[in-house]
DNA sequence: ACACTACTGACAGAATCTGACAGCAGCACC
DNA sequence: GGTGCTGCTGTCAGATTCTGTCAGTAGTGT
């Protein structure tokens, strides 16, 4: 049996105990040695598993690695649906195949009527305005809004200058026509906004920003007058 | 990246393709030649995956699972976040209040870090352009297009003339300003589209139409020259 | 007939895997 | 404190697997 298959093995193994196993159990069950069962161990963590290792206990694999069977009415059917095809439509391709992959996923785990309605929706996402042809990575941005990382802007505003700033990047909010970064700017000491197509270079830093998102975005909400959701 | 981590891969992309896929495609898709697709693919069916493989067209994966999706990555759950709030802003409230629900349920199932995300989840829908402020109600259109029943419509058309029709309602489509049904017009014979913003009077019935929706849809796309997704 | 596809076998070099051994650390029980 | 159970890590060399390439067969639809 090659390793791969040993892999899919143990994930089924550790998934019918409710209780601590031994690594020593593992490896008889998988005619393996204990050094492999730990190796595999490390292999499946490292692919998202949440394995506990307790000394003196064993394993035990906890909830949320796997997605467990899903219920939703047809209207929340819809309405994933709908969002979906508008996240394909007009976000950014990984945005869009990352909408498209998880209605897979949740196609996966419902009942076949369900999944049924699903396949059949009905509700769809008009041609809408054209969205700029050139523009910074959304996914750059994306990932260093989630990882709290500063960014170096090279930005051209309304009257065509360009400069450079350091950002602390908050948000991104998708418009019908443009898409625009909320950041706090560096060097002007407050919010800025910055049009995705007037962003002419881009590189992210591994710096992280010293303030939390959630922070800095409850202080924007403020400053604009946006009422929290 | 491990054969192991390229067979879950596998599966998962495998799982998107509702008509089959060829092997070329797959190759392509994870940076490995053909000749181990092959290999890959008899692997995962020696492990109980129910994978057709017809040749001339590709492979198909049949519902029902080897193993579960894996949980949601972060980039799937900030698509999932971005669509429902398109929904909420963008679609009729019943919807919206439908996309929240489905959000809450999704939320519940996750392992601790990946709610946290999605709490935190910083993509925002900017204001769009104005949606008409009296339309048709929303829901009882989608209704009627799940439940395949005619609908008898009072229509105003761009002359302002009113007229009314008995239509089979097969799609709703969304664009930044208006909302579209489609559907095929009993009187005229043929597809026809209606602005929600000018139906004047709808009426659900509970008489259902004779041909299957999907094989509308089909139809209809072809009449537009929509190539089917 | 043709294009496209699934599928199989063989081979060699590259890459990975595996078991064995040695050793550390946490925990429970005596 | 000692003992036994467990998780976990490092190292190493030999065994194993994996992978791409090439060649060839066969099924399907146009």
């Amino acid at each position: 049996m090659s390793r791969a298959e040993r892999l899919l093995d143990l994930i089924q193994l550790l998934r019918q105990y409710r209780y601590p196993v031994s690594g020593a159990v593992l490896a008889e069950a998988l005619g393996v040695s204990l050094r492999t069962i730990y190796r595999d161990i490390a292999t499946l963590q490292a692919q998202g598993a949440r394995i506990d290792g307790e000394p003196g206990l064993g394993y035990l694999l906890r909830p949320g690695f796997l997605l467990p069977p899903l219920m939703f009415s047809d209207e929340e059917l819809e309405a994933l649906v709908l969002g979906s095809r508008w996240v394909a439509d007009r976000a950014d391709d990984a945005l869009g195949a990352a909408a498209h992959s998880a209605l897979a996923k949740i196609a996966a785990v419902l009942p076949d009527d369900l999944r049924h309605d699903l396949d059949t929706n009905a509700l769809l996402i008009g041609p809408g305005a054209p969205l700029p042809a050139a523009e910074a990575d959304l996914a750059v941005l994306r990932q260093a809004i989630r990882r709290e990382r500063k960014l170096v802007l090279d930005y051209r505003d309304q009257h065509g200058t360009t400069s450079q700033r350091i950002v602390w990047p908050v948000a991104l909010a998708f418009f019908d026509r443009v898409r625009v970064l909320v950041a706090w700017c560096e060097l002007r000491e407050g919010f800025r906004h910055f049009r995705t197509d007037r962003i002419a270079a881009l590189n992210p830093s591994d710096q992280r920003y010293p303030r939390r998102r959630q922070a800095l975005l409850r202080d924007w909400r403020e400053s604009q007058g946006i009422p929290p959701r």
